[in-house]
DNA sequence: GTCACCGTTACGCAGCGTGAATGTCC
DNA sequence: GGGACATTCACGCTGCGTAACGGTGA
């Protein structure tokens, strides 16, 4: 009347290997029903319900140790409690997922707008108000490459810490009134967020008429394509209406050669002798 | 002008473990970028971009030896197909994730709801339409444990080729005109569906007016609970109006004991000698 | 001399897959 | 007697963590 299963056999039931019994039976989570005297294996019907039991735990990512005691404990209440752990887990787990998505899909698009942008002319557009997780700096002239690391570093555990997803599109800030005076050290490191947030280091980047301008080049210079940008804004009847950002358009992240690097200045600007 | 590093003060700087940048140098992702003469290695501030490559991949599933030959290949058009295969990777994983919780919650709803629920007693209600996943048997006695099995894999396997959850909340169904002949041979097994999907399999729980009981036991005295339902169903004055349904609410997955299972019995009913 | 660093080597973890060498069933 | 099963043992994979043991530098 009971049915039983050669190990092959009720491995091919259960859609799972042969070894993965055998691996079940040595840590001690799944044992056949009965061994015969040849050492042989057999399985009944009723433990397609433990492998499937375990198949299920495990997808939802527990771990076998974890699974073992599920088995040896199995009250409702107990079962309820694993579940809803895992449950949460799952939730954590998509919710990081969102997050990489998101860089990724950020990162993409920064990589087309490089590679389809003209480098070396000025562009002026109406851009969008942005939210930004903004890192001050605290230079007073350009930093070492151990003060910047520095900061760096700070900036980004800050922005982990606290759910932000930074490393992508990240970006340096000039004030304003540091650009006029052809200081062009950086006052923040940023990296945008899709929402608004209450945060003790969001910077917001108004909306308006801006200046864009993309070149390539390298970090070291960076602060004579911020000279250029000025002169370029001055010649074509603008002046500064706001502060100096920009953005690493390619940057390490998808070019080997740190001169290929691609930048993006951006600043709000006025037609000159209009206050705004 | 150029800073070195030590590799603890690289690794601290970088946020990972000295023992991942020994590691990462055997397997070549990343050399230090000079080695002293005591053997020392030295690591400079640049590095630490593509240790940030290195930890954002990885992050986003990359192996190492995906990382390494992104790292070898850095074109900007490399990257980005590899960014984007990542982008999908990543997003099939959260439906995969979705899929599991909607399965872990819906196991969670029936755990409490058999934890709660009041056994043996007649319970008339309305119920809303609800959609399943429904694998005929062709059963035309009670199955022996290999042709229940043989039908419930290929259930299991349908279900989860299409992407359905199944293997939670899993129930069968018998023909009205079959139990009207007290023949409580299940004709389907079936999976709860959130939305209506197109599929050979589809079928529709009507809404409407029902008789549901709990009963606690086990799968043999299945048939006899059906009796006693429609015994029960007649005393109150109802006949039945449509097939009968079967929830495993507590089954293997929550209770460790066959005869503690709870079953949940519903059908379409209406009051007798009201044609519907 | 101390002590914190550096080096190398090697073993451990999960969750099996993949042999190899050998025995058993039909 | 042949082939398809079964058994056990042991090593391989990832991505490191965790010693252990000894050399180096301030």
């Amino acid at each position: 009347m009971r049915t039983i299963y050669k190990i092959s056999e009720f491995a091919a039931m259960c859609g799972i290997s042969r070894d993965t019994l055998l691996y079940y039976d040595k840590i001690g989570i799944l044992k056949p029903s009965f061994v015969a005297e040849n050492g042989y294996r057999y399985y009944t019907a009723g433990q397609f319900c433990t492998v499937d039991i375990i198949s299920i735990l495990k997808e939802s990512g527990s771990s076998l140790k974890e699974i073992e005691e599920y088995l040896a404990n199995p009250a409702p209440s107990v079962s309820l409690s694993i579940l809803k752990q895992r449950l949460q887990a799952l939730k954590d787990q998509e919710q990081h997922l969102q997050e990489m998505q998101r860089s990724l899909a950020q990162t993409i698009d920064s990589l087309l707008e490089g590679m389809r942008c003209v480098c070396g002319v000025l562009h002026i557009c109406k851009l969008p108000q942005q939210y930004l997780i903004a890192t001050q700096t605290h230079f007073s002239a350009p930093p070492t490459e151990r003060q910047f690391t520095d900061v760096l570093r700070d900036h980004f555990s800050y922005c982990e810490k606290r759910g932000f997803c930074a490393r992508f599109q990240t970006g340096e800030i000039i004030l304003k009134e540091n650009a006029l005076r052809q200081n062009f050290v950086e006052s923040y490191y940023f990296n945008p967020i899709d929402q608004p947030v209450p945060d003790e280091r969001l910077f917001i980047k108004p909306d308006g008429e801006y200046a864009v301008y993309y070149q390539q080049g390298n970090y070291e210079q960076l602060s004579e394509m911020y000279s250029i940008f000025l002169e370029m804004l001055q010649k074509e009847g603008y002046e500064l209406d706001g502060d100096l950002f920009e953005d690493d358009v390619i940057d390490y992240f998808s070019a080997a050669d740190p001169d290929k690097y691609i930048f993006k200045l951006s600043a709000k600007v006025r037609p000159i002798g209009l206050s705004s």
